[in-house]
DNA sequence: TGCCGTTTTATTTTT
DNA sequence: TAAAACGGCA
């Protein structure tokens, strides 16, 4: 039994039995966001009686949506598992696998991936004569995954021929080729799910009547579709809470949509609004940090976080004279707590852009401190997967031509790409299978061919004998052989991690079995494409990674690297109100990922592009009150010496740099642009350039300093 | 139209 | 630095 007047705070319990109108919870970082939705849902079952198939809670990320199905489990025991819990593109998954048909899917569609898919653009292109180098395929499979992220495309239109070359006939002859396939795409999922729910009154109704109580986690990340979807569901006035914060909206640049969130009462009737501020998580002086940082954006509702836990922490600015010695001072404060007993586990670095991570895992490496770098290629996008499993996928769906050639061609059976051409094009024109094509084509081909395909039908035949999926699995990876295949083409060590990840697959579909028990090969298959989670190197290391992947996490101890204006805020946000906002709500993101230390740190220089870059210190550190600090840690010369990148320059000397870096921040006047501010400079002598933020010219400019006066106070 | 050398431009990324 | 965009020339 659970009492939720003693288990939640005023709030929580407040965010959690109001259940009659739709509820925006306002939850800042660490003030149990998590909490307030599985005990939310253990509620709706357990006090009000709803059926727990007729609640709806949906996620960002397949790592949310566990987390919470395990801590709904606790609450209210297997009846969890009966709740539609999952991100938007699984749910939608499930709704078309169901209903589908109302938008004209074949019951069992398959799911192409991301890398298929660009394959698939690749072909695309090819066709229709586009020059791939100047127009490539990457840039139309953006732009259409784009586009169908957009009502326009629920609406049955088409990217505007004027706004790419070529794109309308590219876009057209993709969607032929996924429909010729019986496939759809990624962006499809939600997309032909609302368009359905659109075109079918019936549907939408069934699923709408359905679900009477829906929850949505990370509110202020959803985007314009994910917003027609909710509202598609629950109506203007039905019983939806989302949870979620302002302060965390950090994806606007992928399409997420902070009015949402911000303009929740305008979408809803009869509108109730609960704030969380009570913070569980981290030291009074970190909130006290978070909250005047994030007090300089406008865009936001309102709300300042109140410490509740009693714990002492470090929390310290550094300024590092440039990126090694910034690395050599994080390398040193990991190796000083994890002596004082804080786990590699409980520490990250945490860093605006990928290209960060070098310098911290080359120092990291040399004192032997494990560590993760985390937001590699997801476990199902590796080659050795890939490969298994396009074999299952064509087995499964018979039209599916990427797969077909993927699979037929690793490990090499001599039919090549021409051969393949023709039997697509033979399937295409006579719409029969790809098998089918092959069947009937059989005697025109050479001998060697005819043993190739041979070979190749009898592996499907040979998979057909099985039932369970997981002998499928297995039978792929005895038959192809594919272990000796590995071990012949790639070194030892190379080989060995592949192998693991074939024996990890085969661990994933036994573990599908037990988790669906009657899930199908089709299942199973869109399970995986579904899954992007990277099977994070395990055991104790310190993590390694950008803000973004960061969120939702949390760490004894963080390191927040990087903090000089054009690296975060990141170079083209500066003259950008509403990006440097986003970026400063990416900061606020770093900060509150700390529950007891944190390390703030900035380099006076880095090499950035190429060259040795000054750069002033990031406008946040002064927003979250760290005075220009000392420099308070200097490696020893021979330190900063061997880790220097090779740079084709010499290093500059260091009395120079600290000359040149006394330049960013100062005033300047320019004869065209009239007055600015230094952010950072480059270069040396006559071709120095200074990169000067211009209030009344535009912005941000590179101009070579000679042509700059500088202006005294 | 296609190729090659030169110049410009740089995030973040789940599903 | 590396990749993409550009521009000149055959």
């Amino acid at each position: 039994m659970i009492n939720y007047k003693n288990e939640l705070n005023q709030g929580q319990y407040e965010a959690v039995v109001r259940t009659e109108s739709p509820l925006l919870v306002l939850a800042g970082a660490g003030t149990g966001k998590t909490r307030v939705i599985t005990y939310r849902i253990a509620y709706l079952i357990n006090e009000i009686g709803i059926e727990p198939e007729r609640i709806l809670a949906v996620t960002f990320t397949n790592k949310a949506a566990e987390e919470m199905k395990h801590r709904l489990r606790g609450l209210v025991g297997p009846a969890s598992g009966s709740v539609w819990m999952g991100t938007f593109h699984s749910i939608s998954l499930r709704i078309l696998r169901r209903d589908g048909s109302a938008v004209g899917l074949k019951p069992g569609f398959g799911v192409i991936d991301q890398d298929d898919r660009m394959a698939l653009f690749r072909e695309v292109i090819k066709t229709l004569k586009i020059d791939h180098k100047k127009y490539p395929p990457k840039q139309y499979m953006n732009k259409i995954s784009w586009f169908k992220n957009t009502p326009q495309y629920v609406e049955r239109q088409i990217p505007d021929a004027g706004s790419f070359h070529r794109i309308d006939e590219v876009f057209r002859e993709y969607q032929k080729r996924l429909n010729e396939q019986f496939l759809i795409d990624f962006d499809d999922m939600l997309s032909l799910t609302i368009r359905m729910f659109e075109v079918s009154e019936e549907v939408r109704q069934y699923y709408s009547s359905m679900f009477e109580h829906i929850l949505v986690d990370e509110y202020q990340d959803t985007n314009a579709i994910q917003f027609m979807f909710l509202r598609l569901l629950a109506g203007r006035s039905g019983r939806i809470c989302v949870v979620g914060d302002d302060d965390q909206s950090i994806y606007g640049w992928r399409g997420a949509d902070i009015r949402n969130i911000l303009e929740f009462d305008k979408h809803f009737e009869d509108v109730e609004v609960v704030k969380l501020t009570e913070n569980y998580r981290s030291t009074a002086d970190i909130i006290a940090r978070a909250n005047t940082l994030i007090k300089n954006n406008a865009m936001r509702r309102g709300k300042e976080l109140t410490a509740h836990l009693e714990v002492e922490g470090a929390l310290e600015h550094h300024s590092l004279l440039n990126e090694t010695s910034e690395a050599d001072f994080v390398t040193k404060m990991i190796s000083k707590y994890a002596d004082e007993g804080v786990s590699y586990g409980d520490m990250a670095v945490l860093y605006r852009t990928n290209a960060q991570s070098r310098n911290f895992e080359v120092n990291l490496n040399k004192v032997g401190i494990p560590y993760k770098v985390v937001g590699g290629t997801a476990f199902y996008q590796r080659r050795e997967i890939k490969d298994l499993l396009s074999y299952l996928r064509f087995f499964d769906n018979s039209f599916d031509s990427v797969s077909f050639s993927r699979s037929l061609t690793t490990p090499s059976r001599g039919i090549g790409t021409t051969t393949i051409d023709k039997v697509r094009d033979f399937a295409s024109r006579n719409a029969v299978s790809l098998i089918e094509a092959v069947k009937q084509m059989f005697p025109s081909f050479s001998r060697n061919q005819q043993e190739g395909f041979r070979q190749y039908v009898g592996m499907m035949d040979y998979l057909a004998s099985f039932t369970k999926v997981s002998d499928m699995v297995n039978g792929v990876i005895e038959r192809t052989g594919y272990k000796d295949y590995v071990l012949a083409n790639e070194s030892e060590e190379e080989a060995k991690k592949r192998i693991e990840n074939i024996h990890e697959l085969y661990n994933a579909s036994v573990a599908f079995e037990e988790t669906s028990p009657e899930g199908t090969l089709t299942d199973f298959l869109a399970s995986t494409s579904l899954s992007t989670s990277t099977d994070e190197a395990s055991g104790d290391r310190v993590s390694l990674m950008t803000i973004h992947s960061a969120k939702g996490l949390e760490f004894d101890t963080v390191f927040l690297t990087g903090l000089e204006n054009g690296l975060f805020p990141l170079y083209g946000s500066i003259d950008e109100p509403e990006q440097l906002e986003e970026e400063r709500r990416l900061c606020y993101v770093g900060i509150t990922r700390a529950k007891r230390n944190l390390y703030v740190t900035c380099a006076e220089s880095r090499i950035m592009y190429g060259n040795r870059t000054v750069s002033a210190r990031s406008y946040f550190l002064e927003e979250m009150g760290f005075a220009k600090a000392k420099a308070s840690f200097t490696p020893s010369t021979r330190q900063f010496d061997r880790f220097q990148p090779k740079a084709r320059k010499p290093m500059q000397p260091q009395g120079k740099e600290a000359s040149s870096n006394s330049k960013a921040g100062k005033k300047v006047r320019h004869e065209k642009f009239g007055d600015g501010i230094v952010i950072s400079t480059s270069g040396e002598g006559a071709s120095e350039k200074a990169e000067v933020f211009f209030k009344n010219a535009g912005g941000l400019k590179k101009i070579v300093t000679a042509f700059l006066t500088f202006v005294d106070e």
